[in-house]
This record gives C-alpha cells, sequence and structure tokens, in this order.
DNA sequence: TAAGATAATCAACACAGTGTTAAAAAATAG
DNA sequence: CTATTTTTTAACACTGTGTTGATTATCTTA
C-alpha cells in the first residue's frame, strides 16, 4: 500500500546516480537533466518526487542520519559499529559534510558528538557550563576532523587503531583542561 | 597602464555584491544576472573579468590568502594580527570556509596553520613523521573549529582571550601526545 | 585639454536547463 | 484479469547563459 517497486526503484536509481555524480564534478554543476539521464528516469517523473538536486541529497542525508542515530540508541553508541557504518558510507558522508548548501549535516553530527561528549565527562568536573563550550568546540572539530581525514585518504589505519588514538587524544585534552 | 579606475571598480562592486548576496542566500542560488544587478553592471561585462560566480569567489579567496600570507612573513606571525584580520574579514572567511566549489580555501588555512604549529613544535620531540600527522589533524581542526564557531557567534569574548585559551588547548594536546 | 586607447553599455542571438502540463503507455496490487 | 498507480512522452513558456558587434563613456598621457 505505501511502497511500490516502482516507486523504489525510481528513488534509488536517482539516489545512486546523484552520489556517482558527486564523486566526478561538484553538486553546483550537476543538473537534473544528467541525473536522470544517468538513472534513466524520466524527468518529468523526478519531480513527482523531488523538488530538486538538494531535496534529494536532504533526503540522503536524513536517512544517513537516522541510521546513525540508531546505532547511538542501540547498544549504548558502539564506536567501532559508529565508525564501521562512517566507513561504509565513505562517499556520501564526504560529499555530505563539506557541502554548504544542505549544511545541517555536519552541524548534526557535531551536535551528535558534542552530547556524546558532554556525557562523557560529566563526572570529570567538566560542567555543562557556558565557559566550557570551547573545549566542546576544541574536541567535535579535532575528532570530526581527523575522521574526515582519514576516510578522505581511505582509511589508512583501521577502525580500533583510529578509534585507540582518537580515545587518547581527546581525553588528553580533557585532563589538561582541568587542571 | 595595469590599473584603470573604471576596472577597479567594476571589480569592486561585483565583490562587494556576492559577498552581500552570500549573506542572503547559497552560493548556488545566485546567478550571474543578479549579481550584475545589484552592483549595477552590465552582464556582458562580468565576462570580461570573470567565467563565472566561481572565478569571481576563487579571486576574493585569492586575496584574503595573500592577506594571511603577508601577516605571517612580516613580523613572524602575529597571533594578534592575525586573528584581528580574520574577525575583519569574517562575512567572506566564513563563506569561503564553508564552501564546498572553492574547497582549496578550507585546504590551504588548514595547512598553514598545520606548517606554523610543526615549527612550533620541533623542539619538544613531535617529529615530522607520518605516524604523528594524526595529531595535527586534531590540533588544526580544534582550533580552526573553534575560530569559526567564534566568528559564526560574532566574536563573543576578545581576540587574546580566544588565542590564550586556544593556545591552553592545543599545548595541553601536545604534552598530553609526548608523554 | 585634446586625441587615442580602453572599458563599459546596449541589444540581440542561439542555446541549456527548468518546471509544468495532459494524454498515452507500462507496471503493480489485489 | 482489472482497476489503480506510476512512468513516459511531447510539448509549453520561462529564465539564465555565453557570445557578438556597434555605440557610448571614461581614462591615460602627451
Amino acid at each position: 500500500m505505501k511502497s511500490d517497486r516502482r516507486v523504489k526503484y525510481t528513488k534509488m536509481v536517482l539516489r545512486n546516480s546523484l552520489i556517482q555524480l558527486l564523486n566526478e564534478k561538484p553538486f553546483e554543476k550537476i543538473t537534473i537533466k544528467e541525473l536522470c539521464q544517468r538513472a534513466d528516469v524520466n524527468r518529468g517523473t523526478f519531480y513527482v518526487h523531488y523538488n530538486d538536486q538538494e531535496d534529494l541529497l536532504q533526503q540522503i542525508q536524513d536517512e544517513l542520519i537516522e541510521g546513525m542515530q540508531n546505532l547511538c540508541e542501540k547498544g549504548g553508541c558502539k564506536k567501532s559499529d559508529w565508525f564501521k557504518y562512517v566507513r561504509e558510507n565513505k562517499d556520501a558522508v564526504l560529499c555530505l559534510y563539506s557541502h554548504k548548501a544542505t549544511k545541517s549535516f555536519a552541524e548534526r553530527i557535531n551536535s551528535l558528538l558534542r552530547e556524546y561528549l558532554k556525557l562523557s565527562v560529566k563526572d570529570r568536573g567538566i560542567k555543562n557550563e557556558g565557559k566550557n563550550e570551547i573545549l566542546f568546540d576544541y574536541l567535535v572539530s579535532g575528532i570530526v576532523g581527523c575522521t574526515l581525514h582519514w576516510l578522505t585518504r581511505d582509511c589508512p589505519c583501521d577502525d580500533e587503531q583510529l578509534i585507540c588514538i582518537l580515545e587518547r587524544l581527546w581525553q588528553g585534552t580533557v585532563s589538561e583542561f582541568v587542571k
């Protein structure tokens, strides 16, 4: 009733085509016309499901975020699951993260991590106060920056090693901060 | 011979119009037509100086980077001058940093800072080795992230305070790392 | 300040992509 | 199989693009 095979197929090929095109050229230069040609979908059909390229990208983003949130809820945010998920969706993550138009992606990831970090350190004398915000800016930016660079370089070390060194870095930062 | 007042004027109003428009809408939605209307410059004239919107943005970027490099060379990169410059060019910096198409901006800033940090710590046992790259990823991302957030929030504290806390944070990270 | 050089404007052009229609064809669910 | 839903097709007006040649305005410098 709510999911016709044809609709599923159309949305799938359009999503794949966009990600594929994003690896070839910047988002700004991707036209709806070529997107549909690549997907072998009629241009009119595109407008049935999406308003424009950005709308499509937004839906891809929403699915990714949802996947991450599910990981965080179930099993209390296992780090290894999280990095695995990110690595497996590398192309989409990199595209989305550095894309201004759908800027909310970076912000949503950042705030997910920020909340996690705040929880992690609340028993170490780091209260949720305004003057500590900059510490979290620093931690979040540092961890995300390292992760993105790791993805960009095609994951030169395995997940566990990355997690280990990141943990050492941010725990170290916090230790110094409370001195 | 190489600088006609008319050219200077045209380029100036086009630059200003772009920055102004970037504060109203995303880059992708800015047309050459409206850019020229805003600047009161004939559309044909735009094409004499630039290929497209991105070309214009690139030139704005190049000037900003050049200004930063000049600051670093003269007077050995005074931090206060640097943050002052960034703050005074806030609008352009924020636009450029989070814009993918001219993605080199973020990378150029990052590598400027990375080189500076490497120089700063070379007498502390942190060698320029591959295994230390992630430390610099972390430092650079953290410092830049804090600075951008500071700019976004309209500089809630003055330059010196920001410099002071950032210095404490990254020096702390390094101390922990060498342990 | 006058003359020649250079730059900006104007109007027109073919062309690309957009967003929307209505009717025909194809695929699906029950 | 049949009624329903989706996709395709072809056409439409519209907006922005990139380029042109002729005209007007402004600048440089002698």
